[in-house]
Formats: C-alpha cells, sequence, structure tokens
RNA sequence: GCGGGGAUGGCCCAGCCCGGUAAGGCGAUGGAUUGCUAAUCCAUUGUUCGGAAGAACUCGGGGGUUCAAAUCCCCCUCCCCGCGCCA
C-alpha cells in the first residue's frame, strides 16, 4: 500500500502515476482519499482537544479526592464529555477505515521505464538469447508427448482430483527434482539462504501480502480452518518478517524459497491444453529479497541476471521483457518477464516474473529496517521466480524433443538425475 | 479434543488481588569523561496529528462498568506446557 504522507505531501506523484496508467476509477479514488484525509485531520484535533479535556478533568477529580475535598461539579461536567467523545470517535473510525481500505486499493507508484500499454502485447522487449532450433519434423504437443514417453497420467489425475492435476512418473519426477535441485544449488552459490515455508497461511498474514479479495477466487481455502494453501513461496516468506523490525546491518535478506503452489485459477489457454503450462498444483524455486530502499534497483537487475544464468545453463532460448502499465498489476513498481520459447506455439511465453515491490508490500506488512531507537523506514522486498518447474519442463520437453518422440536432457541437470541422457519412450 | 500457563514499547520483565500519568533491565543512538579489548556517567530510544509549542493514542483483539481501566466484568484470537490422538 502506498504511504500517507506521500499522498498527503506530494499528491501529484500519486496523480500522475494513475495518468500514466490511465486508470481512471482509481483517479477519482484518489481524489476521495485526499478528501477523507483533510477531514479526518481536522477532526481529528478536535476529538483530541476533548480527550484531552477528560484528561485534565478527570485528574482534578482525582486530586480532589485525595484532598477529600469537593469534586461534584466537575463530575458532572466530566460526566457529559464520554458521550460527545464516542460520536467523534465513530465518524474518526469511519474515515480511518475508509482511508486504509482506499489506500490498499490504489497501486504502487511505477518506475519511470515502465512502458505504458494496454496489454501483455505492448510489453517491451529488452533482450533476447539463445538460437531458436529448426525442427525438421512435426512437434508433439507436450502433454501427448508426456503421455508418450509414459512419464505422465493426466487421465488418473483427472479421475480423482479433476483437471489442473497429474501424476508426474517416473523420469518426469526426476527431472522435476533436477530443476528443483539445480536452481536451489546455482542460488545458494550467490548467496540465497534455502527456505521451506508453510505451504498454508491465516488470513491475516495472507492480507498483507496481498489483496485477498480480489485474489479470493485463485486461493484454496481449507475448510473450518482459518487457513489459506499458499500460491507461490513469496507470500510466507514476504510475510516471515511481518510486524518486525530488521536491523540494517544485515540487509539484505536473500532467500530462495521451494513450495509446492496451489492456484484455482485455471481456464482457457488455447493451444495445447492437455499439459503442464497452467496446473492447480506446481512447484516453483522462487527468489525473494528483502533490502534496503536505496539498494532496490540494484537487486532487481540481480534477480533477473539470476534467473537468465539459470535458463542460460539449461540453453533454453529466451527473451526479456519489461511489462507495461496494462501488465504489471499493483503491487510491483517494475517487473521482468522472462518468456521462454515455445517452438510448437512459435512464440515467447512467460515462465518467470521478476518484481521489484519496493515499499508497498512492506508497508503492508509493517516490515521496518533501521536501528532499534533510530529512525526507521520501510524497507523495500523484491520476489523473481528462479524456476517454475511446470513451465520449465514445458519449454524443455519442446525444445529438446527428438525425430524418435525421446527428449535430451540438459547437461546441467544430468548430475542431479544419474546422469541420465535422454527420456526414451516406454518400450511397449 | 481435555487440563494448565501466558500475550505489556526493538527484546526481557514488573504492575493486575486493591482502578488514579506504564517501573526496571538489556540492547541501540547521541554526548561527557577517562587510555587499557573497555568501563563509568548523562540524555534519547512506541504510534499519530502539528511549522512549533503541545496534545492524543498505545499494555493480544473487541465490547462493558466508571469522572477515570494494563488493572474490574463479558466475548474472541493466538502462543507455550502436559495429556490424548496421529504421521
Amino acid at each position: 500500500m502506498l504511504d500517507i504522507k506521500l499522498i498527503r505531501e506530494n499528491p501529484d506523484i500519486a496523480r500522475k502515476d494513475l495518468e500514466k496508467r490511465q486508470d481512471r476509477e482509481k483517479m477519482k479514488l484518489l481524489e476521495e482519499i485526499i478528501g477523507w484525509d483533510t477531514e479526518w485531520r481536522s477532526l481529528s484535533e478536535q476529538l483530541n482537544a476533548d480527550r484531552h479535556r477528560r484528561n485534565v478533568v478527570s485528574r482534578e477529580i482525582s486530586d480532589l479526592k485525595k484532598e477529600e475535598k469537593d469534586a461534584t461539579a466537575l463530575m458532572k461536567e466530566a460526566a457529559e464529555l464520554p458521550e460527545r467523545i464516542k460520536q467523534q470517535e465513530e465518524r474518526v473510525d469511519e474515515l480511518r477505515k475508509m482511508i486504509d481500505l482506499g489506500l490498499m486499493r490504489l497501486p504502487n507508484i511505477l518506475h519511470e521505464s515502465v512502458p505504458i500499454g494496454k496489454d501483455d502485447s505492448d510489453n517491451v522487449e529488452e533482450r533476447r538469447w539463445g538460437e531458436i532450433r529448426e525442427f525438421d519434423f512435426d512437434l508433439k504437443p507436450h502433454g501427448e508427448l508426456m503421455e508418450s514417453l509414459g512419464i505422465a497420467d493426466f487421465e488418473r489425475a483427472r479421475k480423482i482430483a479433476g483437471t489442473g492435476f497429474v501424476f508426474m512418473m517416473g523420469d518426469l519426477v526426476l527431472l522435476d527434482q533436477a530443476l528443483i535441485n539445480f536452481a536451489l544449488e546455482y542460488l545458494q552459490e550467490q548467496g540465497y539462504t534455502p527456505v521451506e515455508p508453510p505451504f498454508a497461511m491465516r488470513r491475516r498474514a495472507y492480507e498483507g501480502v496481498t489483496d485477498l479479495s480480489d485474489f479470493e477466487d485463485v486461493m484454496y481455502k481449507l475448510e473450518e480452518e482459518d487457513l489459506y494453501l499458499i500460491a507461490t513461496s513469496e507470500h510466507p516468506v514476504a510475510a516471515m518478517y511481518m510486524d518486525e523490525i530488521i536491523d540494517e546491518d544485515i540487509l539484505p535478506l536473500k532467500y530462495v524459497g521451494l513450495s509446492t503452489n496451489f492456484r484455482k485459477e485455471i481456464g482457457a489457454h488455447g493451444l495445447d491444453t492437455k499439459g503442464l503450462f497452467r496446473m492447480h498444483q506446481f512447484n516453483k524455486v522462487e527468489q525473494f529479497i528483502f533490502c534496503k530502499p536505496e539498494d532496490s534497483w540494484k537487486h532487481h537487475e540481480e534477480l533477473i541476471s539470476n534467473a537468465e544464468a539459470l535458463f542460460q545453463m539449461m540453453k533454453i532460448p529466451y527473451r526479456i521483457v519489461n511489462d507495461c502499465t496494462g501488465d504489471i498489476g499493483t503491487v510491483a513498481a517494475k517487473k521482468y518477464d522472462l518468456e521462454a520459447w515455445s517452438p510448437r506455439q512459435k512464440k515467447y511465453q512467460e515462465v518467470v516474473s521478476c518484481s521489484n515491490c519496493t515499499d508497498y508490500q512492506a508497508r503492508r506488512l509493517n516490515i521496518r529496517c533501521g536501528k532499534v531507537g533510530g529512525e526507521k523506514r520501510t524497507l523495500h522486498t523484491l520476489n523473481s521466480t528462479a524456476i517454475a518447474t511446470s513451465r520449465a519442463l514445458v519449454a524443455i520437453l519442446e525444445n529438446n524433443q527428438n525425430p524418435d518422440g525421446s527428449v535430451t536432457i540438459p547437461e546441467v541437470l544430468r548430475p542431479f538425475m544419474n546422469n541420465l541422457e535422454t527420456i526414451e519412450p516406454k518400450k511397449q
């Protein structure tokens, strides 16, 4: 969420940002918030004065009683104050709530380099890497390919859990684990601490991380429990330091989160419906950084280059795009996507998303940095996919397909799976 | 699930029985002083509004009683220990 002080002192920064986003609804909301805040401040002042009077009177009564003098006159005045105070409190509380809810709904202030656009087609390409392989045979959709290799069973998964789930089997399980271990090992070498977080969170913590109201239809909630299954390890890792003050000397904190992720979202996704591209459940290795405000842009570049290093080592062609205003969402100030080449769709598809959330997420979670007793400020948070295994698997299965129906395993992954070089079709 | 104990400022902890400005310690920051890996002394060290002076708020959350609630009453949440059940 945004800082009310920013809106109070520099409303034009917020106005210009919403203009850039061309978000009329939020522009209207911003002006409403400014109005509520003005009213809140003047009413608070009055309330303050009445409370002050109450405290003074109360103290005088106390003094009189100690001296065993008559206090009935003062007590009469004191008896009338609470009702007035209560009425004012109600309005002040109401305004406060309206302001807070409004602030939660305003998006983060964008970095100046964020391009203007209406949807993902307007994202700006920054660079490309890798050579796109030409295939002289017909590529199988990866879902079909996996079934012919006997390494995935969508049918039976559907029988017991419905669409959006899969039984991964045999070498596919090894490959999935290899991707995880490969990413974990590399990032650990870069100084990131591995974290396997709780896979479920309470509502209060989840509300700090994201706006549950527009996320609710995406989240799985446990029945009869105040617990939500996580949609990404970004969420519990970000919430880990909720309501804490972190000593600036130990920043940045760099984590590599590993979790299974659960999302209800699913729907039509064009070509190759059967497959791993969008699932209710998938594994993901995620990078997360808590840092000092002045360092976050440096770390944003670091995160995307880590992700690039992983895909380069796996020799998967990709491009980096800078998300435009229409695609960036509310939390990030700037977001890169890494899109892997899909030879079947003949286009790049999102496999990594890398965001600098600046102080937006941290303010909501109430995570500050500084010295205890010294000046405190809201720190910055950043997150980026390292490898979402399901989508990386799609890229490998498509790009490394061979005419005989086998799939070549990227060399860097082989040490993590008994030096297996290819996944061969099962002999019938 | 049952029984017991807890939640107080960045951390530890007192106050609660018996209502009247939230004590003390640790850590941190600033200063003073002295040379002995440092010690000692002083000050500051929750949030908000305000240019400032100042004031208000703050004892897990929400109600209530009262002129006045950390303290009394009611409801709720979470944490810890033991038992039970279980991977």
